[in-house]
DNA sequence: CTGAAAGCGCTTACAG
DNA sequence: CTGAAAGCGCTTACAG
């Protein structure tokens, strides 16, 4: 099939090539009547706006990139990243952006797509995700002026936009929760050490604690893998104060986490109790379902697709706190059995 | 910054911008020794090819389209897709295309999204997921011409390339196991069943049991997630002749059948043997770890990727049988408890 | 083996 | 409000 261009639009509708570009475009440069006979024209003749051509002309790329640098395995298992991106997609495809994905191995690499990216001409903006201590990925951006939202935060992101939901506010939240079931021996398996939420979750929680006179607290670190989650818990119940309640910082640790207390012999909440962070439908598939902090993630991915299109179309900088993660109690939680 | 274009190139190498071009392309035109001083020079520059006047000039995109026609919710939870895209992403990105990822509620609407595509030259080609009887994409594609490799088959695919395990066979294994392990009475929750694999499936299922003489066995339908799986799993159970072993279409189904199980007081293995297909991290999550369906997901993305570049490259449609899924026993299965 | 030039399909100042 | 024209940064026949 030929496809059609914007001279054939032209042609049907009897005005010059600028006009119908003007017509698209919403741009004055045309009557009212003139438009609507050539988005009428060019809708009957099936025509679409070549990307490459308006790329070129526009210098502006129509997408928006996202890499993701978390080994394929850990990508695939949580539900976290595929909820984000369906959300950012949703927000982009509404506004015809496409999304330009790509798997990276470390942070350098990342680095180095944003590089390729940004000369390539591929992408508007990017969305980063993973915000770590003394991110490189963060003064490469500022030095490539390449639009970018950092999703993660407060903090640790230069000049660039970001979005963060108040993980503090969430882990105390939790945390008094569980106090007030009577737990007093709580331990936290911790995702990886180096991620900004990590740092600030472990802070809070440490601070927390000893606020609280938790003597026991413990945080204990993991790379959100079942298999990791599953080996850090074995370590924590087997140990002689052995916590009565934990938290992890991903489903996918938790669910481990009461299948190793399951396995030894422990039963849930009775023995244990656990909360998962990042609720999905994951946490409600096993038995007993899982305590968890939640919040709407498509949501969250949708709020930074849109954050970015506006830096995209000119606007400042502007940093967002997003909504704090609720937490749902179900049946992994209960007061300590008397011991 | 100022990004470097093919002219800068050119002024610093002293040779034409034509040259360069051809330097970067690999073509014929220029000394081996001009070739390498060129590539030298741009990558000393820094300089990338921007896509857009490359894919207005060359009429090639340096991208692929993948759309996924799942409900948001169904997407996240699988670990299917992830392990896909990361698959196809990483032969992409070593070929240097980039994935256009697309989320859509509907055919109709992926199918709007290719004609998109195409129209916009946003992509040189498509990866088709989840084929359907009469799947009404296969001959939108095929009007278009827009290349394409369907992940699915063996039929159903039109002229359009394709890439399928052999799920015959894999639901073959899985049965004779059950049944050497002495079950008599297996049941199977279905994914959606105008799915052209769940339709495999059921027909290889009603045909291996009716020749192994299993009158019982029955396909119940779902719907990929862990609720319609726990359902399904609890009619199953209620049933007065219910069955001894249950096989699901996916990993997280059978961990909802495995959660309902146990909620009804039930053993797994003892009173009930679960078989999971798509083997992933999350059957290892559980306890017992489920015995599974499993395939190297990433290579699979991986083969339908390389083997849709191929077709963009020029070459004949082709229909590939890519490994057949292995079953993993595990602690999910055993022979069935006398009654 | 190399250079000059047309052309891909748009956008956007610049005249009218 | 509209038209003619330059230009975005490449690729690719076409001459030399």
């Amino acid at each position: 099939m030929k496809r059609p261009t914007i001279a054939d639009v032209a042609r049907h509708a009897g005005v010059s090539k600028g006009a119908v570009s003007y017509a698209l475009n919403g741009q004055p440069g045309v009557s009212e009547a003139t438009r609507q006979r050539i988005l009428a024209i060019a809708t009957e003749i099936g025509f679409s706006r070549s990307n490459a051509a308006r790329a070129l002309s526009a210098a502006t790329a129509g997408a928006v990139g996202l890499a993701l640098c978390r080994p394929a395995r850990t990508l695939g298992i949580e539900p976290f990243f595929m909820a984000l991106i369906s959300g950012v997609e949703a927000e982009l495809s509404a506004r015809s952006y496409a999304l330009t994905l790509q798997v990276v191995a470390d942070p350098d690499a990342e680095i180095a797509v944003y590089r390729r990216w940004w000369g390539e001409r591929r992408v508007d903006g990017v969305l980063v995700c993973d915000l770590r201590t003394d991110d490189l990925r963060i003064p490469a951006l500022e030095q490539l002026q390449l639009p970018a939202v950092v999703i993660g935060g407060p903090g640790g992101t230069g000049d660039l936009s970001s979005l963060w939901s108040d993980d503090e506010a969430a882990l105390t939240e939790t945390v008094e929760y569980l106090v007030a079931l009577g737990h007093r021996r709580i331990a936290r398996v911790a995702g990886l050490p180096d991620l900004r939420h990590t740092e600030i979750r472990t802070d809070a929680f440490a601070a927390l604690c000893q606020r609280l006179g938790l003597l026991d607290a413990v945080t204990v670190w993991s790379d959100y893998t079942g298999e990791e989650g599953g080996r850090a818990t074995r370590r924590l119940l087997s140990s002689a104060h052995r916590p009565t309640a934990v938290i992890y910082d991903n489903d996918v640790m938790a669910i481990a986490g009461l299948s190793v207390a399951q396995e030894m012999g422990l039963t849930v909440p009775g023995d244990l109790s656990i909360v998962a962070w990042d609720d999905s439908p994951l946490c409600r598939l096993v038995h007993p379902p899982l305590t968890a902090l939640g919040r709407d993630i498509p949501a969250y991915g949708a709020h930074a697709a849109r954050q970015l299109l506006a830096i995209i179309a000119g606007e400042p900088a502007s940093r967002v706190q997003d909504e704090t993660p609720q937490l749902t109690p179900r049946g992994s939680t209960a007061p300590p059995r008397g011991r």
